[in-house]
DNA sequence: TATGAATGAGACTTCATTCAT
DNA sequence: AATGAATGAAGTCTCATTCAT
């Protein structure tokens, strides 16, 4: 990469870091791109140097975080398969704590509203869960040994936004008490007890 | 009620219908009042006969949209003990499939977006969920005869919005699969079996 | 005056009295008929059974309140003319103080904004100061008998809305100290002593 | 003052030009923004680059022509003590026969009856009345050596506006016949001559 | 590369007035 | 006589985007 090219990838991430920054607080369509220009230190116009319009920004942003969900989720590669359940749970627990969920509610939450109604927004949230599902589908399948891969990795992945949806509908939820529930859930998906085929 | 009050109540819930619909395709803030107005056949102004303004008419959706979502949880009062984890995993399935999701998801997840930002939006959407876990915790509680009764409610309905979440992000979700997978959580979450206390 | 026309009469009393609270509240602009007929408690369709439009409202009450300003003015026709200055410098300061002054301020200003922009308001309001100039004017002639009576009359005239218009724009104006020069202006205006023709 | 600077003040004052154009011929609530931007040769979304509402504009066209007015009244301080009076009344006389009052009629209406509304521009308006005021009061005082000069001063002032005032309501003033009496009180005004102290 | 002045469409909202009842 | 629902134009203001410098 070339001096000039890094500077521009730079100029770049300070726009998204910006961009962020002002979807977080305002939303997409309230976060006005003078704002999101002051944020960034740029004017304006210069923004268009980078981006083709606000539109763009909402895309790139939306890869960025997906992405960022994404090396989330692979630290569990390195999980001992015993511990697989616990290790999730923890992690689910611990960002839902520290509000870095995953699904960063607040992100996420536009995310998902845009998703409907912008075919580019969902293509590029679709891409990335698939990448996740693939990965975490290899890693029960063929770690775990588990049959139904793709459904117990959906199950698995409906506890974590479910669990950050459920943060914004009843703020006193008590994590303390949820998580043992949790982990048994967990461990109940990933068990590999024969299930009465439902339906 | 007078006829004077039945019109205006009729005239409200045009305003309503039309504003559900264009939320659900534009968004709270991409969907005009023009554009509400127009399908509520009403001008513009008249609109604020019943509603001080914009944000009144978004109260009174997330309101109503939630007073909704509610009463399909009452149903649930009136199951079999025995068979309550089943008529919740069909219920949660079955909205799924017909889009008609307990979080519609259109509407549910601009509302939760919204209740990031918007403290009244915030107020009506936890008052309403409140209210589901009461219910749902009593019946658990009493009718189930299960301690720790707030946590597994709360488990439960991670259910409900992850599956709802989770077909935004993979909607090549294969429901047939997840059926039986969903009935041992529920199962699980209702069991008395005892859980080793979490963290 | 028949009960009917009585009735009539009450009903244009009863919009003239809320429109007046509002002017002075909002200003002509800023007071909608919406308001206006509340305070009357009378629907603002009713409205325009009495009045033809708001213009007629601003110039009913622009009119009642010229008409006013005239009563008032009608009292020095009784004064003994030794007492005259002294007579008016105390109703001057006195309609100050408990400001209920001739030029009601609120209203005042407003009523002469608009007497520049809407003829009809200027032609009102001309015809009620001439009015009160021609019998100040009478008294100042024929009682006190001077010469160039229209003059003085205005010069008698400036000393009252100035004082009015002063107390806006000097809210500690000291009455206590300004009582004894207005009266000795005003006994100057109304001095035989020949003055050196001006200009 | 940088390039930049100077042609942002220039533009400031091209909306303030227009604004006090469209107030004067419309009054400030009937004076749309995008009548003063027309007038400005400048778009509507524009001008609040430099303003942040409508109601900074009139805050600012306020303290523009109590400004103007203030200076005015500064060339007092070199007239010779003797010619007060004189000039004074030969100030007053121009201005109303120019109709560029210091009070200037059209505006001045305006902004005393907004006055009563806005504190902002009460605020204004007062803050440049008293600063006429010391500027006058200490003439009075160390020049002329009077004592109650902050007295005398009130009701010097009041002849001005007052005089302006009556204009309005007496289009057919006199001013030729006015003028000698003006002299004539303003000199009584300023004369040292003891008087009976007020009620 | 960078600025920020400038645009103009469109957002929400208000309001005088009309009209069916 | 009286209501108040209804209209629609006009008001203030925001904002994505463009462009001269």
């Amino acid at each position: 990469m070339t001096g000039g090219e890094k500077r521009r990838q730079a100029r770049i991430e300070q726009v998204l870091d910006a961009a962020a920054d002002c979807f977080v607080e305002f939303g997409f369509h309230r976060a006005g791109m003078a704002k999101i220009a002051e944020r960034a230190r740029m004017s304006p116009g210069h923004i268009y140097h980078y981006f083709e319009n606000k539109e763009a920004i909402i895309a790139a942003i939306v890869d960025r975080e997906s992405a960022r969900a994404a090396e989330r989720f692979a630290e569990f590669d390195a999980v001992d398969s015993a511990q697989l359940a616990t290790v999730m749970t923890e992690r689910a627990i611990e960002s839902i704590a520290q509000k870095t969920d995953i699904l960063q509610s607040a992100l996420n939450m536009e995310m998902l509203a845009e998703c409907q109604r912008n075919p580019e927004v969902a293509e590029i949230i679709q891409r990335h869960d698939r990448y996740i599902r693939d990965q975490l589908a290899h890693l029960i399948h063929d770690k775990l040994g588990l049959d139904r891969a793709e459904a117990r990795t959906d199950m698995m992945m409906v506890q974590f936004s479910g669990l950050a949806n459920r943060l914004l509908r009843n703020p006193d939820l008590d994590l303390k008490n949820i998580v043992g529930l949790m982990r048994q859930t967990m461990l109940s998906i990933l068990s590999p007890a024969p299930v009465t085929k439902g339906e």
